[in-house]
DNA sequence: TCATTTTTTGAACAATCATTACAAAAATAA
DNA sequence: TTATTTTTGTAATGATTGTTCAAAAAATGA
């Protein structure tokens, strides 16, 4: 093909943009920001990714569903998911202090984007509702089949967890010791016994 | 007392930046939003509040703590002080749509300034905390007293509440339905019974 | 070799930002 | 009245924002 070669992949742009946009969210981070972390210039961004900032964005979470996407595979591949959903939390206890102060890029993004950006508030509930649904299934599964023994509906538990999940992605900011988190957690995850 | 008398008083024009300020957050929030908000000019606002646009913001946190200490003393004035905490987190799910959107101001700084302004970040962790330790304190005289049951140590109920308050403050964003909020506060609550 | 195509760099751009400067306005004290 | 003091509204300021543009660079195809 024609043209003078591209030095930098796409997906390691918005690997690198993620990371930015992940830590000070959307509106903090300045193109300048995003170009030193990527090393590309702005022009090359914008030739690159024709919708600007705010398309780097949406690839930045694009990414993190198909995250999600794997995670479904494990789980659907798993003897127990339910064990794999416990273990997926726990482990965010052991993560590092900086990943504590990231949080979750689609819980910052519901957070940010209200009053701001009706699309990406969208985009980013999409993920978490997709989530949800993921943990609604593994749970009704289970229910049936006798591994979880709680009679509360699949539909509250999952919905549960989502709360969970945003609640402890803010609180792991506030105390980022790991046997702290670890209690609580661990505490949380009771509702699925 | 000389000079010429100011026409808005400094409580009303806190409240009113803390509406922009809880609606977008403190970054989104352009000193234009809070001339207009206001009703007071950049050349008033800055002679009223020296520190500028962050005093105007610690204020506006402060307020939130002046209203802890008036939820403090309901407490301390409460027969069944566990009944209120339960009431309070209850009441979330008949506020209006745009109060859910807004979320918690406190949560939102905590999301807000992280990787961003360690001062701010400060000021809305310390009120987080003595949150907690208001409800340790009426977890533990609860649990001697026999009203809750539950042996769980009243150190991690308490924070438990925290973390599920951090996490409804997102929920309700995207599930802004009342029952749906009924029915996962009720199931979070039955920790304290 | 040379025209064509694509990417890259970096400057230019207009808009917006928080803050400051300044003078008019409106009060009191003498 | 008049000097003094404080508040107010607005314009100026300089920095930064996201985006665009033009020209150079680096490849391919003929």
């Amino acid at each position: 093909m024609k043209g003078r070669p591209n030095i930098h992949q796409d997906n390691e742009i918005i690997l690198k943009a993620q990371e930015i946009f992940w830590q000070k969210g959307y509106y903090s981070t300045s193109l300048s920001d995003l170009s030193t972390a990527t090393g590309a210039g702005a022009g090359s961004l914008y030739n690159t990714f024709k919708g600007g900032k705010k398309q780097l964005f949406k690839e930045a979470l694009l990414q993190r569903r198909e995250q999600l996407a794997i995670f479904r595979e494990a789980l659907a591949n798993s003897e127990q998911p339910v064990n794999l959903i416990k273990k997926f939390f726990l482990s965010i206890a052991d993560e590092d202090i900086q990943d504590h102060q990231k949080g979750c890029i689609v819980a910052n993004t519901i957070v940010e984007m209200s009053f701001m950006d009706e699309e990406l508030q969208t985009e980013a509930t999409l993920i978490l509702k997709e989530t949800e649904q993921l943990y609604l299934s593994v749970i009704a599964k289970e229910q049936k089949k006798g591994n979880i023994k709680s009679k509360i509906s699949a539909e509250l538990l999952a919905r549960q967890l989502i709360t969970f999940w945003l609640g402890i992605n803010s609180l792991r900011r506030i105390y980022a010791d790991k046997q702290t988190l670890k209690d609580q957690i661990g505490l949380q995850l009771n509702i699925l016994d």
